[in-house]
DNA sequence: CATATGTCCTGAGAGC
DNA sequence: TGCTCTCAGGACATAT
C-alpha cells in the first residue's frame, strides 16, 4: 500500500522523465471498470500533449507532474496503484499511459484494485485545491512542537490521528504501527495523554522510520503489490517490527508476541511489553 | 466543529 | 476440486 516512503520512491524513480515533452496519453485498454480520471481524458489530452514535464514531486501520498503551462497531473495510487517507467508486472491491470517525444521512456499507471485516481488541474485550479484541501504538514518535515500543537487536542487514539491526513500527511496504516513501536508508545493512548517528551519521541520516530523505509525503497508485502518505478520490490518489509507480525515474538524484548487489534476498522499491531 | 461509519475495488486465503 | 465467504485499507461522502 503506497504510503509516504513508497510514493517518495516512485517519485525518485521517475526523475529521468523530467524535461521530456508529452507525445500522447490515454486510458490503456482494460476490460475492468475504468478508474477515475478527471476531468476527462480528452480534456487532459488537449491540455497536456505538447507540454514539457517540468518536475515530478510528491504531495503526501500523491505524485504530482508539473508542466510548463502550470498544469498539473496528479496520481493517487491509494491501495494498489503503481507508477512505472518499465514493463508492468502484468498487463491485465494497466490503466493509463503517457508517451514522450523522441524518448524511449515508458510511463504507466498500473492498479490491480482500481481504487486509484488521476486528476488534472490548471494552475488556478491547483491553487484552489491547495488552499481548500486541509492537508497537514508533510510527515518528513514535522517537528516535535508542531506535532504536539496539532495532535494533542484530539481525544482519539494516537494511532488513529497519525493516519489522519489533515493532522499530518503521508502516514498510513502500516507506518503508523511501526512508528509507534519505534516510539514505545501504546497505539491506544489518547493524544491528550502524551507529555512533551513523548511528543519528541514520536516526532523522532516518524522521521527515523520514514527515512529508513525510503532508504529500503518501501515495503513490498506478501501480496507483492508494491514495486518501484522499475518494477522492483522494496525491502523494508524485512525490517518490520510489528506490522503483520501478530503472534510472532517481539524482535526487541523477545518476551511476548505481537498483538493485533482493530482501531477504526483498521488493523493495528503492537508489542504489549515494549509499548506503554 | 469533531468524530465515526459506509463505500469503492480485486484477489488471496480460509473453510466446507 | 471448486465454490462461497471474508478481509486488506487509501480517501472521500455521509451520518452522528
Amino acid at each position: 500500500m503506497p504510503e509516504l516512503p513508497e510514493v517518495e520512491t516512485m517519485v525518485r524513480g521517475l526523475q529521468p522523465l523530467r524535461n521530456l515533452t508529452i507525445e500522447s496519453l490515454g486510458r490503456y485498454r482494460c476490460s475492468r471498470k475504468p478508474i477515475s480520471i478527471r476531468p476527462t481524458v480528452a480534456t487532459i489530452r488537449r491540455r497536456l500533449v505538447g507540454r514539457q514535464l517540468l518536475s515530478i514531486s510528491r504531495l503526501a501520498k500523491r505524485v504530482v507532474l508539473e508542466f510548463s503551462s502550470g498544469d498539473r497531473l496528479v496520481f493517487e495510487p491509494r491501495m494498489t496503484g503503481l507508477l512505472l517507467s518499465s514493463d508492468p508486472p502484468t498487463t491485465a491491470h494497466l490503466r493509463f499511459f503517457i508517451t514522450f517525444l523522441g524518448a524511449p521512456h515508458q510511463f504507466w499507471f498500473w492498479d490491480r484494485r482500481g481504487l486509484g485516481t488521476i486528476t488534472a488541474f490548471s494552475n488556478s485550479q491547483w491553487q484552489l485545491f491547495m488552499t481548500s484541501k486541509k492537508l497537514g504538514p508533510d510527515a518528513l518535515a514535522i517537528t516535535a512542537d508542531s506535532l504536539q500543537t496539532r495532535l494533542q487536542p484530539s481525544r482519539r487514539p494516537i494511532k488513529v490521528v497519525l493516519m489522519d491526513q489533515q493532522y499530518i500527511a503521508g502516514i498510513g496504516n502500516l507506518y503508523a504501527s511501526e512508528i509507534l513501536f519505534r516510539a514505545n508508545i501504546d497505539p491506544r493512548r489518547q493524544c491528550e495523554s502524551l507529555g512533551n517528551e513523548e511528543w519528541q519521541t514520536v516526532s523522532n520516530a516518524i522521521i527515523e522510520v520514514l527515512q529508513d523505509a525510503i532508504a529500503h525503497e518501501g515495503s513490498t508485502l506478501s501480496d507483492g503489490t508494491y514495486r518501484n518505478a522499475l518494477n522492483q520490490n522494496g525491502s523494508y518489509q524485512n525490517q518490520h517490527c510489528v506490522y503483520a507480525r501478530s503472534d510472532k515474538r517481539c524482535r526487541e524484548c523477545q518476551q511476548t508476541d505481537i498483538v493485533r487489534i482493530v482501531q477504526n476498522q483498521r488493523a493495528t499491531f503492537y508489542c504489549p511489553v515494549c509499548q506503554v
